[in-house]
DNA sequence: CTGAAAGCGCTTACAG
DNA sequence: CTGAAAGCGCTTACAG
């Protein structure tokens, strides 16, 4: 079923692309200018009459004229791009990057994204970026060594996104993980809970400081004898797994689960109501992230809300600063979490 | 709770991005040779001894030297870097994304990613990886006017992914929708079913396609008298609310649906099992898209499988051979689907 | 292999 | 505003 449409192009079309575009000098003749005057204008600088400013423009639009950035990046000082370092298929990280773009701009600053995937690690994704002249780098969700990360902040502006490096020279903006996996368990308690299991995270960001807190919640709790961690991800699949293990023993089961993240929290929703249960009637569900699949109606999921927006804008001055020579010292922003409660906490179901 | 961890560093740390970053000329230096041998070098041209390589590549990691992107792009003729254009948070996307770095390192390309979000529109989009002298463009689900496509396509090679264009002279990858959905209907009527409902994909890529050829297997099938499509779009969210405009009427509810795409067959699901029905039991369920979220084993869709390595293979291949000058007609390129039969569907329930 | 040179498309002072 | 000039860090022939 392979169609092939002929067409009646002539046959120059497919070096189109290898024609030189036009150049700022292509633009200055037509207006009959200098090349610096349209240099001048493009940027915004002073020294152009309005109405010049506008036939410039107007030249440009009628050649199809764009700035080359290449060339722009090598005479300018600086490059004014950032780069973003992202897991192409984490829903939180595509959150921070849809607020990463209009406070980069407010900034003037360019983006550029690089994603890891399986043929393509985080060294090789920060390469690129570099080679591409980023004066800056966002690094969404890093995994790589501590070490690592040290030395490439040595080189350049880096600020690490949603994982913390204790100890480490690198600029970091994460949550307060403590402090929203207690208000999760405060909340679960206050509803009768006390057979509260945590589903872990395993390596994904922040799981080691949820684990930590939960765990700490409990026994402030005087629940240390429920204290039950499932391993886990950052996946549905890791849900799911683990709502199997849980339904394998339904008389002993946890009234309430805290899971790693939303998308874990889901995957385990989705095992229980297949299995028939009632989410709250039968187990509460809280998630971790307040994604957009949290807020799905028919989801409805009681999460722990991480501001992408927030942490996007603190990631993008974080670099800046550093670039503008305002700050040197290292610094750890802490965004404060918020609870939400929703639709899949309630009270515990009565038993025996 | 604001941590602010002062350091020891100097003050100058946070100037250094905008010193001189080593160069060519440094490595020569350093290595005493020409800078034409160490260009030499680092293009694999032949010319240089092994030795000497060696011996460049040993101080080039030293000064921690690599090539300035910028600088090559600007003297080359061609700057060897594709460009492609993403919806950040579409999860078909990724697993495009994905596809395509690899086989694009293969053909010698540097990929730049350029995301659409909320305050970033395809054109804006477009611009920035036009103005980083990408010399092809890969368009996933491009959702601009033909007219606008069209005019992009005649400064640079372009290939939209996912989404027709008839009639513009522009190449494209999509995959036969229509046998897709044959396929699934055909199974659907040989389980035993003649209700089967449609949810539309709305302005989705493959939409329009998609409803057009459930119609027609519908009439094939004698089942004119059964089609429905209820509006949709692309997400959970629709599939839910299609699930609670049909659990409105159970009596007269359909026994299986076929969903625009993955993400709202699976908001459907989860609103039919939360409404505590079994599936397939009381309904079954088909998908498209066979994205990762259906190969999920606590979901185990029945979906069409569109094969997002292939897409992105032949998508930068089609850009490859324009840029290459080997082809300059316009080619469509169609790849067949792939029903893929999993729990989600079986014979309808018996009823009244 | 070397070494000098031109060029890629801009920016950035600078004298007028 | 102009116009000539230097420079950004490479690539690309070219004579030796």
């Amino acid at each position: 079923m392979h169609d092939r449409r002929m067409s009646e192009e002539s046959e120059t079309r497919g070096n189109r692309a290898r024609q030189s575009r036009p150049t700022m000098a292509d633009v200055a003749a037509k207006v009959g200018v200098s090349r610096a005057l349209v240099s001048l204008v493009f940027r915004n600088e002073p020294g152009a009459s309005k109405e010049t400013r506008e036939r410039v423009f107007q030249a440009a639009d009628e050649l199809g004229y764009r700035p080359d950035s290449a060339a722009q990046m090598l005479a300018r000082s600086r490059s004014k791009v950032l780069g973003v370092m992202l897991t192409v298929r984490n829903p939180f990280h595509a959150d921070i990057v849809e607020g990463i773009y209009p406070v980069a701009e407010q900034h003037g600053y360019d983006i550029l994204l690089s994603a890891t995937a399986p043929t393509r690690d985080e060294r090789k994704a920060v390469e690129a970026l570099l080679s591409h002249r980023c004066e800056g780098l966002i690094m969404l969700g890093p995994n790589m060594e501590a070490r690592h990360l040290a030395e490439l902040a040595e080189r350049i502006p880096v600020v690490a996104v949603g994982r913390r490096f204790p100890g480490v020279e690198v600029d970091s903006v994460h949550t307060a993980e403590a402090k929203g996996v207690r208000q999760a368990i405060d909340h679960l308690v206050e509803l009768g809970h006390s057979a509260i299991t945590h589903i872990d995270g395993g390596k994904g960001a922040g799981s080691v400081e949820r684990r930590r807190a939960y765990r700490a919640a409990m026994r402030k709790h005087g629940l240390a004898g429920h204290i039950q961690v499932l391993p886990g991800d950052h996946t549905e699949e890791s849900g799911a797994q683990a709502a199997m293990a849980l339904l394998a023993d339904r008389v002993n089961m946890a009234t309430a689960i805290l899971a790693g993240n939303d998308r874990c929290a889901i995957g385990f929703l989705d095992a229980v109501w297949r299995a028939g249960l009632r989410v709250p009637g039968d187990i509460s569900v809280v998630g971790y992230d307040d994604s957009h699949l949290a807020h799905l109606s028919h989801i409805d999921l009681t999460t722990v809300r991480q501001d992408p927006d927030r942490q996007a804008e603190l990631a993008v001055r974080a670099v800046a600063e550093r670039l503008d020579g305002v700050r040197s010292e290292v610094r750890e922003l802490v965004l404060d979490p918020k609870f939400v409660a929703r639709g899949t906490t309630g009270p515990p179901p009565r038993r025996g």
